[in-house]
DNA sequence: AAGTGGTCTAGACCACAGT
DNA sequence: CTGTGGTCTAGACCACTTG
């Protein structure tokens, strides 16, 4: 027999799976082009249709593939480059930052996000919701949570629409002079309302991006934006002032 | 009966069961305690183990659990914060970049990271593994390509062990002057290897980080670190020349 | 040897998108 | 309506760690 090795660590049947779907999609497929559907694929390879799910889901996460309920699954394009430097997560409320408000509340903050503010943990803070756009598809979903200490001259809170709401907020914050900020990348899975504004299920893994801004001498603003993981490569360039030439990569608006 | 809602929008079980786990987690359990094993939780809450463990592998995801093979399924500890900034992330070989040499290769580079690095794609690349550990715990393992042409008097190719092959490598790469680099953040799944290294399944999340080095006006070396996707945080600390107070979270050595 | 998480099966029904 | 992916079940066996 042609044992090419004894077996030793036989390999998962998934894992295999990935490997020749992966393959296939490459030398076969064109971008966009609808695969079999998973009950056909599934007796085409031999296995279990939950066996061949956990191939495509893997092969979902690494933005090979998109499933939509109801439609099919499709060859995914190549992940859009998404820049999060300091221009596009700038001070909120710059002359575009990549951003648009939604709406805005005032409430209390969740634990996680009392304890990065680092302030009392009864103050209410103003909530904006904001969203962010690349080639016509939502990219991120953004809360910013803001302390009324950090907008106290703010005035009408009354403002007829809560969008109208957000922009007062924003441009009141706007008149802090932004001492620095700071970010953190880490992995998690998209709450019910982020996936609906993402277009994606709840529990979509999401690229959660969190900035802190500093003004006075202390956390004036906390951003929690979250990124589709499967569709979104975030960028930072933080060259030293050299102008980097990009190549045929798409970039973000 | 107390219906708060019509379940118009039936939640689905493995969603309901992780909200509760969560909140188990917060209230009852402390970190490094061990949860019982899959197929009593399983019967406890009245779901098939594929149903339950649907709702551990989200928790995994998230960072709040960590589970392994033969053992059992444990409390994680908060997330580890891991610097990937301009210093952490220098010039390979400066002294201290947090890395640590463990073998060099001269070879073919993979398709993709050819296309990266924009050379011709038949010229062979030193390829230096090195790993990084953070808190006695290997949070990253790292692929650095550099082209022959960067480091073109290269002399002792045939060093007696790979280490000391990389270091010469390095060191030779310190000889050029960094103008600029560039950085990119992605979900991907760990390949065999690196899982090995990184101590997780083949296959588990990692987030991908892709910088690129830019010397005498081209890409003179491409990175490419997969971090531990459950365990890490990145930070990012440009702030504007501002010492940051930090809280009481850990932050990378 | 016993117990754990990891893989796999062959079914079933549900929610959703496009007729 | 039909067809798709999403959820769920009740089993089975395997790979691994530990006593």
């Amino acid at each position: 027999m042609g044992t090419t090795q004894l077996e030793s660590v036989p390999e998962p049947k998934y894992w295999h799976l990935k490997t020749v779907l992966s393959e296939a999609l490459d030398s076969e497929f064109s971008v966009g082009e609808i695969l079999p559907n998973e009950r056909d694929l599934a007796a085409r390879f031999g296995v279990a249709r939950a066996t061949l799910r956990q191939a495509l889901e893997q092969l979902e996460l690494e933005g090979r593939l998109q499933r939509r309920r109801g439609v099919g699954t499709t060859v995914a394009p190549p992940r859009v480059g998404v820049a999060v430097g300091t221009e596009q997560h700038a001070w909120p409320g710059a002359a575009e930052d990549a951003w648009q408000s939604v709406d805005c509340v005032l409430a209390a903050p969740p634990a996680a996000v009392a304890d990065v503010l680092e302030t009392a943990s009864e103050e209410l803070v103003h909530t904006v919701r904001r969203s962010r756009v690349s080639h016509g598809q939502p990219v991120a979903a953004e809360l910013l949570y803001i302390p009324e200490s950090s907008v106290p001259d703010l005035s009408a809170i009354d403002t007829p629409s809560a969008t109208a709401r957000a922009r007062a907020v924003l441009r009141e914050l706007q008149r802090l002079e932004l001492e620095g900020q700071d970010r953190a990348v880490e992995l998690g899975s998209a709450r019910a309302d982020d996936a609906k504004e993402l277009d994606r299920l709840p529990g979509a893994p999401v690229l959660v991006v969190t900035t802190r801004f500093f003004a006075e001498g202390r956390t004036a603003a906390v951003s929690v934006a979250t990124y589709r993981a499967d569709t979104c490569r975030l960028t930072f360039a933080d060259s030293g002032g050299v102008e980097i030439h990009h190549g045929p990569e798409r970039q973000a608006s």
